[in-house]
DNA sequence: TTTGAAATGTTTTTT
DNA sequence: ACATTTCAAA
């Protein structure tokens, strides 16, 4: 151990070795907290602590898998596997379901994605008979979400008038209706969404002293990292858990704090000293991941923040290049300079594909760069959007596994009642779910009383359904004797999944098979995985917690050279040689979502700080003056982040373009008000923004590229289209144009195909190749 | 009940 | 540009 320890320096090693007590970690970027808390925790052990003892709660469950084996190497793996370590959901699913009994939950409860929740809602709405287009259920889920959050159970809502006058004013006043019945219907599906893991747990450890009490017991040492980005109801059970001992190691960075938007309250960190006594605070702020410029940089971006922490963060690291900034004409241009630049450098530095990241702000913008590095043969790797198992043949298979393990689950059984088609259609389900409700039992249960029940169902349909039954009832039987991977085979096979993918035979039917063949595969490594542990042994239910709180991030697949393409947010923790940090524009990044306020802004700047200290070696900012943006060409403008860093960090390899920014409303008074209301209100001419010139409007109009094929003045003559011309699709190949109509943007052409029949086209977006 | 076309929403970020 | 949802016809 005092071998390892000397592999820290000076600032790190102080909270490693401060055993007990109350502290907080201040750690810039690249300070090497993640080291420090590894150390820490092998530390403790080697003082004779027992890992059983110690609660370490991660961001992501690929940092608490990385810091485990870390520690296996310090201290040995048969200690370091008994650790408690994993995101807040994680760990806290495992402690609900061993005390799911005290709550009136089943132990096999099943895990609602915002998807399954979202469902939920929008049932309710159309039950209750609301517009849903004032009761946008989207809308009605983040509220709940953050009700939830903040621990206002529907009691506490109902006993807060100014929460429901706030829904009134929203002009949702039945909200209350809806969260009652959204709980009541989760409640009764043995169903628990993302809030409820951390409000039941909360549940739990106030309304039974004892259950605390063996908690509270059980960990005596906590530590928390990202502590920056918990919610208040995270921020309650760490509270209460180490309420005994008082051994609590926060670890975080308020200049890393960018999930406000999903309830994460930054004041959690700022307030910490205040909770506990005797708080020792430490601060880690030399960078080692760097260079001079990068870190100097940073600086400069974040000193625009009014709200944060005392904290320099410096380093000893080569000066380094500037950071880069490169100006192009399209969104596919700028795809082109990344692809191009990562192709150069790879030939100059003999760097490798993995060393390069791009980040984005949305997920909607990795598309051109995907197109750029295809044609330029780079391999990359997508990370976050839409994930494996979110995807729908996946998800059909996990749904029918969800049902097996929970049969009282309403959104699994709606979902493969009728997939494959089996003649069971909406009006049946319509009148299941009306005797479900009259009974006060599930559907589950309505189906398997169906011929006691008087529901109007004619005999053929009730066979169907009687059938459907029995084929659930057979795969528990399944299930209880044998492991994930193979009642998961089992279930493709008898459910008829995999003939009904065979039929299909297209390409896209194809990689629908080799996906589920993928998920069996992967089953099948999880099965013996798990069966070397000694408190697992492969079944289905623990497959399927992971599958319910995996991220993307966590789906490592091998460690293959590949340019790494994700989202900013995505991007915390990790760390690249070459960054590219791409669409740097107005409205796109700062988002145009929350540019409003200072508070929301800041949020935008410590993001913008968190893709920047992603690099080691070189950063690059791009921008571009046109984007398509939902299928239209759009002007932009460059970032104001561009401007905030100080230039001498800077170069750039396009003059930039002047630009005006809109005005900030400085109104923090407003911050606790509805600000979907506050942005609605843009601002009004009297004080408006200048935008730019006249003249330099004229300059971007030259600029602007010409694409025949998309342009807004798009003329069917002139790009040799009339009725009778033989062209070809990508997708529907060979046709002959039948008729043309519309002008300009909207001129659409039917056209016969030969393989596809006769088509509606918008010529604008149709890529089509005129062949005589 | 099933099927296809039309309409609508999407693009802020996620456990 | 694409995916999802809704609506009407078969």
């Amino acid at each position: 151990m005092q071998e390892y320890l000397k592999q820290l320096n000076e600032a790190q090693l102080a909270p490693v070795l401060q055993k007990d007590g109350a502290m907080i970690v201040i750690a810039g970027a690249g300070s090497g907290k993640t080291r420090v808390l590894t150390y820490r925790i092998a530390y403790l052990m080697s003082q004779g602590v027992d890992p059983f003892s110690i609660l370490s709660l991660t961001f992501t469950n690929k940092a608490a898998r990385e810091m485990k084996k870390r520690i296996s190497e310090i201290v040995g793996s048969s200690e370091a596997k008994n650790l408690w370590m994993g995101t807040f959901h994680s760990v806290f699913a495992k402690i609900l379901r061993f005390e799911a009994d005290k709550l009136g939950y089943p132990n096999n409860f099943t895990i609602y994605d915002t998807q399954d929740s979202q469902s939920v809602i929008r049932s309710i709405i159309k039950d209750m008979q609301l517009d849903k287009d004032i009761y946008k259920y989207k809308k009605v889920y983040s509220r709940i979400s953050s009700y939830k959050n903040s621990l206002i159970t529907v009691k506490a809502y109902n006993s807060n008038p100014e929460l429901m006058e706030a829904d009134a004013m929203a002009k949702i006043p039945r909200l209350g209706e809806i969260y009652k019945a959204y709980v009541d219907r989760c409640f009764k599906a043995g169903a628990m969404d993302f809030d409820d893991l951390l409000l039941k747990t909360n549940e739990l450890l106030t309304r039974f002293p004892e259950v605390l009490a063996k908690y509270q017991n059980r960990f005596r040492y906590i530590l928390v990292d990202e502590y920056q980005d918990t919610n208040h109801s995270q921020y309650l059970i760490v509270r209460a858990l180490s309420d005994k001992f008082q051994n609590i190691c926060v670890v975080g960075d308020d200049a890393q704090s960018i999930y406000a938007f999903r309830g994460a309250n930054i004041n959690n960190i700022f307030n910490f000293q205040k909770d506990y006594d005797d708080v020792k605070t430490f601060r880690l702020e030399q960078n080692y991941r760097s260079t001079k410029n990068i870190v100097n940089a940073a600086n400069s971006i974040i000193e625009k923040n009014k709200t944060r922490l005392d904290k320099v963060v410096w380093t000893a690291n080569d000066e380094g290049a500037k950071i880069k900034v490169n100006r192009t004409m399209t969104d596919g241009d700028e795809g082109r300079f990344v692809a191009s630049t990562i192709f150069e450098t790879k030939m100059n530095e003999q760097a490798h594909n993995g060393e390069f990241a791009i980040l984005y702000r949305t997920n909607a913008q990795s598309r051109a760069m995907e197109d750029a590095l295809r044609k330029k043969d780079i391999p990359y790797r997508i990370y976050g959007g839409l994930s494996f198992y979110q995807r729908k043949e996946i998800k059909d298979v996990l749904y029918y596994l969800r049902l097996v393990l929970n049969p009282k689950d309403e959104e699994a059984l709606k979902r493969v009642i009728n997939y494959p088609a089996r003649g069971i259609g909406s009006t049946t389900i319509d009148k299941i779910v009306v005797a479900a409700n009259h009974y006060g039992r599930s559907m589950f249960e309505v189906i398997q009383n169906i011929d006691k029940i008087d529901l109007k169902i004619n005999s053929g349909t009730k066979t169907k359904l009687k059938n459907f039954v029995t084929m659930i009832q057979s795969f528990q039987i399944v299930n209880a004797n044998q492991d994930a991977f193979s009642i998961t085979e089992h279930v493709t096979k008898k459910t008829g999944i995999f003939q009904e993918l065979k039929k299909d035979g297209t390409p896209e039917g194809l990689a629908r098979i080799e996906n589920i063949e993928e998920l069996l595969n992967g089953m099948r490594d999880f099965v013996e995985e798990q069966k070397e542990l000694a408190d697992a042994n492969g079944s289905l239910a623990e497959f399927m917690e992971d599958v319910a709180l995996a991220t993307d991030l966590d789906n490592e697949k091998g460690d293959d050279d590949k340019v790494a393409l994700m989202t900013v947010h995505l991007a915390k923790g990790l760390e690249f040689p070459y960054v590219f940090v791409v669409g740097m524009e107005e409205d796109l990044f700062p988002s145009g979502m929350s540019m409003s306020t200072r508070s929301e802004l800041e949020e935008e700047r410590r993001l913008f700080y968190v893709a920047l200290t992603r690099a080691e070696k070189q950063a690059y900012l791009t921008y571009t003056q046109s984007r398509y943006r939902w299928g239209k060409l759009i002007d932009a403008e460059p970032s104001r982040f561009i401007e905030e860093i100080e230039p001498k960090y800077l170069e750039y390899l396009t003059p930039i373009t002047e630009h005006r920014y809109k005005p900030l409303l400085d109104v923090d008074i407003f911050d606790d008000v509805d600000k979907s209301k506050l942005r609605l209100r843009k601002p009004v001419s009297g004080s408006a923004p200048k935008g730019p010139s006249q003249e330099q409007l004229r300059k971007l109009r030259r600029l602007k590229p010409v694409t025949s094929d998309t342009d807004k003045n798009f003329n069917a003559a002139d790009a040799n289209l009339n009725v009778g011309t033989l062209v070809e699709h990508v997708r529907f190949g060979k046709g002959r144009i039948a008729k043309i109509e519309g002008v300009g943007a909207d001129t659409k052409a039917e056209i016969d195909f030969e393989n596809g029949g006769l088509k509606k086209l918008l010529l604008r977006f149709a890529k089509l190749n005129v062949l005589e």
